[in-house]
RNA sequence: GGGCGGUUAGCUCAGUUGGUAGAGCGCUUCGUUUACACCGAAGAUGUCGGGGGUUCGAGUCCCUCACCGCCCACCA
């Protein structure tokens, strides 16, 4: 960063001081210049006055005169009015800011207030400029207006008497404000060209360097110019990777102030819901604070920007220029109130550059009013140029404002199609939450102003996928998976289920493909279910149908479960939890049918309920298929092709409506009971290192009505499943293991097998586990606080659960207590 | 700089009115019982990012700090 002095203008001074927090005056020195701080000198010379704040009064003496832009010939060098203005910091730099309107944000906003005229100093690729009149002419014409400014300000300073000049913003653009000798070079050369000029007019100021001669070794002080460093922020280019030049252009606007209300109630009063909530904050918080919207793009793709010119025709004045813009439909809302008002704002604003080859066409007509003139230009909308030399805006419009326009555009909009009548509006809008300003809030924005209707209800944004370190995945920065390298390791329909499964609301998602492999099992283990059920002739003569109504509890307990599942799925579906979904199903299909009821189906059909057990699994693989198919289509309609007999393909199938009846609370009951029992066998079994093959007898020592006639009912399940060959009944025998279920207590007599310590141990830490548990749980309910503040059901449930505990583990203590007698 | 989101088992992630933490993968042990080894059975694993606060009780609510990410940007 560089700091320059501007001198002020006629050699006069002033007295700068400094003072300190208690207003002491700490430096003081007369001087007969202001310095200022830039990064980059080259915009110098489009400087249209200094600025400081008006709280600052180390400038206070100054402000209203006239200092020269230390940069370009001497003879034309400009002088520009120091102003004040709320932006220029006290506490920052010298406090005294170069205001360059053109090339720099804040300065165009300083610029707007104090209305210093903003002068245009490079071209789009980043040169300088080498357009118009030489450089003393273009500067004379500056000198003129920073005159007339100080006329206008009430400074009036001695011997300015001219006449103020007044420029429009076109024409104070077309001046070029670029020495001759830096004209057409790019910046950084120009840069450092002025930096060399004025250093070496001793303009820059200075600072004291230690140096050293090479020659003599002798050390001494050096006066170099003053460059400081400094971070700054630095805007680049996303793609181009090259620092961008703020500089003004004429842009086309969207006016968003004038159609962003709609949008905005359409959220509030919930006619469009976005999910999750935190989207809406999201939506509200940019829509709350819109700026206008640039819609014009200086590209070579896209929509060109719908908007011809024509040329000025009024009689007053011969000059010829453009002065009409037409405006069709779609950028009706571009302009404010209509058409010729737009054309009046745009040619206020700037100019259009007439293509050369068209200036050179232009006949000069003359009609006797505004009203003849667009008449004419009508005819050459209609009938092409020849008729009236018209041309179209070289500009396109921005991606998103084509985009904007989706929700109609791609119905055939403006044209009453059919497809418009029955698919707009549409529904749902799925799509990431990356883009819900960029798409989203724009077509809610453009379809309420040009057809007036609110293009969807909701809005579901879904994560983002990242890459393995966390970073967005995205076509330029390179580091996307294709999915068909995925597909072709895991199949379309594991992935399909990965990404149903991974789409949890509000996250981001890196890729795991070993839970993508997770789900081609899962694939597999539904086809070899269905395997297994197809050998044993589940489907031979069936049709799909109604649940059937079984005997055997297994098969009323999984058509249960099966309606339970469709529940789940339909309640998760309803609230977008496509990830709540794919989990009960997952749960349901391998945890359910394939961990239990396969297994339950085995003995069931060498019994005398084989027959509705067929019948059973047929209905329930059936439901599976029906229910995955939206997750799985491949698998689901493969495996419905090839198994049963068919009506219809599985994609025409219609989404199952299973009654809660089907729910049999007593089958859940009582398979909650075998399964648990079965579960417990087989983990003492396991804990005591019983081989796995051996038949175990197993004595029921303690039983329940209802615990014996549940395992009555279920005897060869629970035996083939828990490996249990002779069932009795009677006390413990000596050296058995002890399992317990609810209403029940068991023991298996493996003496001389197990190793009687290692028993010991185990029900010794099921002890101590449900000992810290039962402790937890008289604790809060030992706490009167608990029983006053906490709801009902919830001491009612913790009461419940601490018998359940204590009755556990006395049935615990019991059998510890026999081993103990075995010593 | 502003807004939004994240931080939970080794990894990738669930955890919806606050009630005492789960899944898959991985890991350990066992298993060729005729659907399936892309399998089965059993098992281990967490000061829920740090620190405060509210509450009988906090992964969950509030404040604060740290780190990661997305969007916008010396505009909100």
């Amino acid at each position: 960063m560089w700091h320059f002095k501007y001198p002020l203008a006629g050699g006069q001074t002033y007295i700068y001081r400094e003072r300190d927090a208690e207003g002491k005056i700490t430096f003081e020195e007369e001087r007969d210049y202001i310095s200022i701080a830039t990064t980059r000198p080259e915009t110098m010379l489009g400087d249209g006055a200094v600025g400081s704040s008006s709280m600052d009064e180390r400038y206070a003496p100054i402000v209203g005169k006239l200092c020269e832009i230390p940069v370009g010939p001497r003879e034309h060098r400009r002088l520009i009015p120091i102003i004040t203005d709320e932006y220029p910091d006290p506490t920052f730099g010298s406090g005294a800011v170069k205001i360059t309107g053109a090339h720099d944000f804040n300065d165009y906003a300083v610029a707007k207030r104090g209305d210093i005229p903003c002068y245009r100093l490079m071209d789009t690729r980043a040169r300088m400029r080498a357009d118009g009149v030489p450089y003393a002419e273009a500067a004379e014409i500056a000198q003129q207006v920073s005159r007339a400014w100080l006329i206008a300000k009430g400074y009036a300073p001695p011997g300015i008497a001219e006449q103020p000049v007044s420029l429009s913003e076109s024409e104070i653009d077309a001046l070029n404000l670029v020495p001759d000798d830096l004209r057409g070079l790019d910046r950084y050369e120009a840069r450092a060209r002025v930096v060399e000029q004025i250093n070496a007019e001793g303009l820059a100021v200075t600072t004291l360097k230690k140096s050293i001669d090479k020659e003599t070794g002798a050390e001494h002080l050096e006066r170099v110019p003053y460059v400081e460093s400094k971070p700054i922020m630095q805007p680049f280019g996303d793609r181009s990777k090259v620092v961008i030049e703020p500089m003004l252009t004429d842009q086309w606007f969207v006016d968003t102030a004038k159609i962003v209300e709609p949008a905005l109630e359409a959220v509030r009063t919930g006619a469009t819901r976005i999910i999750p909530p935190s989207g809406e904050k999201t939506y509200y918080h940019w829509l709350e604070n819109i700026e206008p919207w640039c819609i014009s793009r200086q590209l070579w793709w896209g929509h060109q920007i719908p908007v011809w010119y024509g040329f000025e025709i009024a009689t007053r004045n011969a000059e010829i220029g453009p002065k009409f813009a037409f405006v069709t439909q779609v950028t009706k809302m571009v302009c404010a109130e209509n058409e010729q008002i737009a054309a009046e704002k745009f040619y206020d604003k700037g100019h259009i550059n007439v293509p050369p080859a068209v200036v050179k066409q232009i006949p000069v007509v003359t009609v006797d009013s505004e009203a003849d003139a667009i008449k004419l230009l009508e005819v050459s909308l209609r009938d092409g140029p020849l008729v009236y030399p018209i041309w179209r805006d070289p500009d396109v419009l921005d991606t998103w404002f084509s985009s904007g326009l989706w929700p109609i555009g791609t119905l055939g909009w403006p044209e009453p199609t059919e497809e418009l009548k029955k698919y707009f509006p549409t529904s749902v809008l799925i799509t990431g939450q990356d883009i819900l300003f960029f798409w989203v809030a724009r077509m809610m924005m453009m379809q309420l102003a040009v057809v007036n209707e609110i293009p969807f209800h909701t809005v579901y944004l879904h994560g983002l996928v990242r890459d393995a370190k966390g970073k967005k995945m995205s076509k330029s920065l390179g580091n996307v998976i294709d999915p068909l390298e995925i597909i072709d390791e895991y199949g379309a329909d594991a992935l399909r289920f990965a990404n149903a499964a991974m789409a949890s609301l509000g996250g981001v998602l890196k890729l795991d493909t070993s839970r993508i492999a997770g789900y081609r099992n899962f694939g597999t283990k539904l086809w070899n279910a269905c395997r297994f059920a197809e050998m044993n002739g589940v489907w031979d003569g069936h049709a799909t149908g109604p649940a059937p109504s079984p005997q055997a509890t297994a098969n009323k307990w999984i058509i249960g479960e099966t309606a339970r599942a469709l529940a789940e799925v339909d309640a998760a579906l309803n609230d977008f939890r496509f990830d709540q979904a794919a989990d009960a199903l997952y749960k349901f299909v391998w945890g359910k049918v394939c961990d239990w009821y396969v297994e339950f189906a085995k003995p069931l059909f060498d019994g005398p309920d084989a027959q509705e057990t067929r019948a059973t699994m047929a209905w329930v693989l059936d439901q599976s298929m029906i229910l995955l198919h939206p997750f799985m289509p491949f698998i689901t309609e493969e495996l419905w092709s090839t198994t049963g007999t068919r009506g219809k393909l599985l994609v025409h199938t219609d989404w199952p409506e299973l009654s809660e009846t089907l729910i049999d609370a007593e089958a859940t009951q009582e398979m909650s009971f075998v399964t648990s029992l079965i579960d417990d066998i087989r983990s003492a079994r396991a804990q005591v290192h019983v081989p796995v093959g051996l038949k175990a007898d197993l004595v029921a020592t303690a039983l329940t009505d209802q615990a014996r006639a549940a395992f009555d009912r279920n005897d060869a399940l629970i035996r083939r499943l828990a490996r249990i060959d002779q069932v009795t009944e009677g006390p413990a025998p000596k050296g058995s293991i002890a399992v317990t279920a609810e209403g029940a207590a068991f023991a298996l007599p493996l003496a001389g097998l197990i190793d009687i310590a290692e028993e010991k141990a185990r029900l010794q830490k099921s002890a101590d586990k449900l000992a810290k548990e039962i402790a937890g749980l008289k604790g809060r309910l030992d706490n009167p606080n608990f029983a006053r503040s906490a709801p009902e059901d919830v001491v009612m449930e913790a009461q419940s659960n601490l018998e359940a505990r204590q009755d556990e583990a006395a049935k615990i203590r019991d059998a510890l207590a026999r081993l103990a007698d075995l010593g």
